[in-house]
DNA sequence: GAATTGGCTTTCGCCTACAGTCTACGGCGC
DNA sequence: GCGCCGTAGACTGTAGGCGAAAGCCAATTC
């Protein structure tokens, strides 16, 4: 279907909107909780976030919900919200739910990898492998977090993306401050996982990434020593 | 803790609370969507809503929220919401995450299990078998939901058994025109199960929970036909 | 006769205002 | 001096209202 304007389909910059409100306050907010600039058990205060955000109370309030059902506040009746609080016993549950989804993505990722997908991920290992040896670790857990989301976007299974998203995003919440140390190890693991996806090797694809996130685990419990 | 007033602890009825009116919203759309009163699709009018449940918008607004992140209900921008539609691919991919969840929580349950715990899961499988052999359906369902929720306690993971609650309820969201004929099969599975939970075998625990959701799978695929 | 455009209606997104409830602090009695 | 009660403040929960965007229908033009 030809456009009669004239003008070029996929270059106009599509007028761009700000969108609904409420999710620029939602991801305001996840930011500041994530970047440890609201601390945990704080007490968030509607009036004082929706000046401070320059909007009314409304959308702060929706936003606010989200953030409850996602588990990143608590949201106590007629007291307002707080921000979570982790606990060693939730991070560990957590770990183990990640552990349980990575593993199925990988093996899904076995199951469907195309050629160009992998190459796509062996792009990806590169460039973390690059990054690692720089030592720049804000580039490292970036690319970190594109490859995982790249093999759960090869897994194909939009239900167990969407869940891995949110569990993913909290584990690293949860971890940021003992990541910076795994660097190197991770990236030879990841290294093999890939060469399982592309053997579409499913047992082999499912037990590395089951070790790896394992690791991750270890490593988080070693922290408290 | 000794209080002081002499009553009882726990017998104190706690002075009964509504509760925050959005969240009996969230409960009664909900209902209502699963009982197919809101058909899949339709477009669902903020201010109808109000009316018909005798409350504001605001409300209404915030218990939709609650069921977009929850997956009930797609809020399209500036248009409003609207009842979720299942599609084919995604009750497959939920069967496959409700799969891995129920699996893992067998696991977990056969590694935790108490004797008493491991009691109460005989007399449900009991009034399970009870319920099949009266041909009570609704008390079937109901029965094998609180039996898999009380797997899903004796887990002990906060974390998995909130998701594995909600894709349950979605689950069965989906498959209850399905769910009627499974039942007897279904409560022999149950009682096989709660015996390798009782023998604390982790992986034949696993087993036989994933044939279990397994053959759910199976059974929605071949309604088709 | 078909496509387009203009206005109109519906509904959402957001703001403001008011009432209910929980917490904290100060005064009072013991 | 210690504990309890009352009161005031603050914050949340809910309601109502206004502006704006999207969709629909009809009138108009080619």
């Amino acid at each position: 279907m030809l456009s009669t304007t004239g003008l070029p389909q996929g270059a106009v910059p599509k007028l761009e909107r700000p969108g609904p409100l409420r999710d620029r306050v939602y991801e305001a907010l996840l930011e500041l909780i994530t970047t440890r600039a609201l601390q945990p058990g704080q007490h968030l205060v509607e009036s004082e976030l929706a000046g401070h955000l320059g909007v009314s109370r409304q959308p702060v309030r929706e936003a606010l919900q989200r953030l409850n059902t996602d588990g990143w506040v608590d949201l106590r009746p007629a007291q307002g919200a707080f921000v979570h609080e982790p606990t060693e016993a939730e991070a560990d549950q957590l770990l183990t739910v990640r552990t349980l989804l990575e593993a199925e993505a990988a093996r899904l990722a076995a199951a469907n990898a195309s050629a160009p997908a992998i190459a796509v991920l062996e792009e990806l290992c590169d460039e973390g492998e690059r990054a690692v040896a720089a030592d720049d670790v804000d580039a490292t857990v970036a690319l970190n977090a594109r490859l995982h989301a790249k093999i759960m976007e090869l897994a194909g299974n939009t239900v167990l993306a969407e869940l891995a998203a949110q569990v993913d995003r909290r584990v690293r919440w949860y971890y940021t401050p003992v990541a910076r140390q795994r660097g190197r190890q991770s990236w030879i693991e990841h290294r093999e996982l890939i060469a399982a996806i592309a053997d579409r090797d499913e047992r082999r694809a499912t037990e590395i990434m089951r070790a790896h996130t394992e690791h991750t685990r270890k490593m988080y419990h070693e922290r408290e020593k």
